[in-house]
DNA sequence: GTTAAGGCATTTTTT
DNA sequence: ATGCCTTAAC
């Protein structure tokens, strides 16, 4: 261990920096805007606990929110004190719930080989058991029991908490949960959501292990705290008890995941239930230039609901905001390849310091081949990962049939992959069977084979399925893990059935699965770690590489892509760019209805939150930024025309230049309809509660115009959404 | 049991 | 326009 004293630990922070990172062992909530150096304030924290307060690293947890989040907190950790951090606990939500549960998996009531499946096994599973309760999957739709369920366990409700009433679809909605939860039970399968949900009940239903964990934890840290959802707070207040200490980071304006159960409230709430929290606020921002700063000020603003922080930056302004009108799609994009073009050829730029983002993926279609045609280099972020991809799935499913043969979900997905002559209507009776005796799909072909259930053809194919299952286990006791991938992939006939598929396909997902046993060759099970019941960190006892494969493979997600290196353009959308820096940002679309999107549009609530979007990718801009959109888009087949976002408007005009590669009449968007201007003239403000003699009260979502043409949009809360001319409307605002 | 034609919806994403 | 999924025909 390398020492370290005090200063070599401030040293190059801000005051409020050095105030976080070395306060006594308190609860702090320091709220960080973007690029104000939030990853390193978390990193000096840890060092500083177990450098000067002298915590041991197996006493201190930090809970982000990605794998890539926690492995770059980890190096950085490492980085700076020298020390290998392999005790820290750090991890995400989801990987410390999950290890908690592999290794009490008595107290949780699971059983000891219970996997975890992702969002598409959970939707298969839950699509099964509508069927086998002859509900109606028109009206009750497995997609939206799948939401359903989630977003109860979010909010930690099982069935038997819920009280629906007379509603006959939320009625319905719990019926599938019930069985969908007795489902998972039986053939030991866990979703995402459970995980969190178990752990917080295996505190709640053992209160001599969360007097060990207490014990044993002296701090805990928390990154991205606007993002945790009911469940995930809950389980974390009752582990810290009153005992344990919590910083938790994070920033309200760039809360963007409320649509799938993140309570921003959280960010409040830490004040009250953390009692005598110290609240750090950093907003000297290192990222962006002065004109960026502003811009993204300027419109975060507009939001009423916020805690309140102003960006500033020591730097100066920067280049101004450039903005252009592109006559469609095509155009956009085109306008795009040639700023990128310009930019590694005069100002010396690499590709991978240019980013391109945008509010959907449908739109990375135009940009993708836009750059094909110009020859650029360009990866797409998201899109299917490869955990997620159609033959890898198909594998893992044969594996974890090896694994656990009551795994009904895999079963189903593999048992006629490749077609071996088992049809739906064979299926159909084993899962009849698999119900009316409580078993698993798997005991219900064996008693199929044995009792003689079926049509001689079916049995046969049954007997030959489940031979090739035996002899594939038989066979894998003796190999190396990759090896094993390898048999299994081989002798399944998966490769065969893929290598069959027409098109350019057929050779992505050879590839692919050669590249899962690859995976399999490179895999560690070292690196997954576990305590035991004294809460030391030990090496988890699994049954086998196999299981610890595949455990890791659930929650690893995986790239997208894999040739990383290549200097190449980052296309990505708003959302998963959070958390990144760019020098060059362009950020395109930006249109009514496309930016904000049209789905959030007439609520306010999630009006702000398309604008937290706004201004998260335009504080990813560290140099220049660039926004764009397209007068004319071709969407779904249809020619569609839009004004410009307000998001555009809410920039203040003298950050901007116009961009016009052709010849335009109309004054720059900038200054035709800024919101200052109408601000000025109607004496209201976006977001406030406004009264109308007809409408009643509605709040304002936007505002164009100036002196007597301004025009106010207002959502009201019986009549919907209206633009309103300020002259005539005689909106009186409202009292809060 | 496999393939072809029509219907339909189509924000954002991690684990 | 496109992909996904169900239904209908080989």
């Amino acid at each position: 261990m390398r020492a370290m004293d005090v200063t070599e630990l401030l040293d190059g922070l801000n005051p409020p920096q050095r105030e976080a990172v070395a306060s006594p062992l308190n609860h702090q909530l320091v709220l960080a805007g973007a690029g104000s150096g939030k990853t390193r304030v978390l990193v000096h924290r840890i060092a500083w606990l177990m450098q000067i307060e002298h915590i041991s690293p197996s006493s201190i947890m930090a809970v982000t929110f990605t794998n890539k989040a926690a492995k770059e907190m980890r190096s950085r950790v490492e980085e700076l004190t020298g020390i290998s951090p392999k005790h820290l606990w750090i991890g995400t939500f989801h990987s410390l719930a999950h290890r908690l549960l592999r290794t009490h998996w008595k107290q949780a009531n699971l059983s000891e080989n219970f996997q975890v499946m992702d969002s598409d096994d959970q939707l298969r599973l839950i699509k099964r058991i509508v069927r086998g309760l002859n509900i109606d999957e028109e009206v009750y739709q497995p997609k939206q029991a799948q939401w359903y369920i989630n977003a109860q366990k979010d909010e930690g409700l099982r069935p038997q908490h819920i009280q629906p009433f007379g509603d006959q679809w939320a009625q319905t909605m719990v019926t599938i949960y019930s069985a969908y939860e007795e489902a998972c039970q039986r053939a030991g399968l866990v979703d995402f959501a459970e995980l969190l949900f178990r752990a917080h009940e295996l505190w709640l239903n053992n209160p001599s292990l969360l007097t060990q964990y207490q014990q044993r934890f002296r701090y805990i840290l928390v990154d991205e705290f606007q993002d945790t959802n009911t469940i995930q707070y809950a389980w974390l207040r009752v582990l810290a008890g009153n005992a344990i200490p919590v910083m938790a980071v994070g920033d309200d304006d760039q809360s963007i995941y409320g649509w799938r159960g993140a309570r921003i409230e959280n960010i409040q709430q830490f004040s009250k239930d953390f009692a005598g929290a110290q609240e750090i606020k950093l907003e000297q921002n290192y990222r962006s230039t002065g004109n960026i700063l502003k811009a993204a000020n300027s419109v975060i603003d507009n939001n009423p609901t916020r805690l309140g922080k102003n960006l500033w930056t020591e730097g100066d302004q920067g280049e101004p905001i450039a903005l252009y009108a592109a006559f469609n799609e095509q155009d956009e994009a085109r306008f795009i390849v040639d700023q990128v073009e310009s930019h590694f050829k005069n100002n010396d730029r690499t590709y991978q310091d240019m980013a391109v983002l945008y509010r959907s993926n449908a739109q990375s279609r135009v940009l993708e081949e836009a750059f094909i045609r110009a020859g650029l280099p360009y990866r797409i972020y998201g899109g299917q990962r490869f955990y997620e991809r159609l033959e890898i799935k198909n594998a893992m499913a044969y594996l974890r049939l090896l694994q656990n043969r009551h795994d009904d979900a895999s079963l189903e997905r593999v048992i006629n992959v490749p077609a071996r002559a088992i049809g739906e209507k064979t299926v159909e009776t084993l899962r009849q069977y698999a119900r009316e005796h409580g078993t698993s799909l798997w005991q219900a072909l064996e008693q199929a084979i044995r009792k003689d259930l079926l049509a001689a053809r079916a049995t046969t194919a049954l007997q030959k399925f489940e031979s090739l299952i035996d002899e594939m286990e038989v066979t894998c006791q003796s190999i190396e893990l990759h090896e094993q991938v390898d048999h299994v992939i081989q002798t399944s006939g998966l490769i065969e059935h893929h290598m069959k598929e027409k098109g350019e396909k057929a050779q992505a997902r050879i590839e692919n699965l050669e590249e899962l046993v690859n995976a399999a060759k490179t895999f560690d099970p070292d690196d997954i770690e576990a305590v035991d019941e004294n809460g030391e960190p030990v090496d988890v006892e699994y049954a086998s590489p196999l299981a610890a494969f595949l455990d890791q493979a659930a929650l690893d997600a995986g790239d997208a892509q894999a040739d990383e290196f290549e200097d190449s353009v980052q296309m990505m959308t708003l959302h998963s760019a959070k958390g990144l820096e760019f020098p060059v940002v362009f950020m395109a679309g930006l249109e009514e209805g496309l930016f904000p999107h049209k789905m959030s549009a007439d609520d306010p609530n999630r009006l702000e939150e398309e604008r937290r979007l706004c201004y998260v990718g335009i504080t990813r801009a560290m140099e220049k930024l660039y926004i764009c959109y397209a007068e004319s888009r071709r969407m779904y087949g249809q020619e569609n025309f839009a004004s410009p976002s307000r998001f555009i408007r809410e920039i203040p005009h003298d950050t901007i230049e116009e961009v016009r590669l052709k010849a335009t009449v109309s004054k720059p968007v900038s200054q035709q309809f800024s919101v200052e201007s109408a601000q000025e003239a109607t004496g209201l403000k976006i977001g406030q509660q406004v009264w109308h003699a007809k409408f009643g009260e509605g709040t304002v979502l936007d505002m164009e115009g100036q002196g007597a043409q301004a025009r106010v949009q207002v959502s009201f809360d019986f009549d919907g959404t209206k633009w309103l001319v300020a002259a005539y409307a005689n909106l009186r605002p409202m009292d809060l």
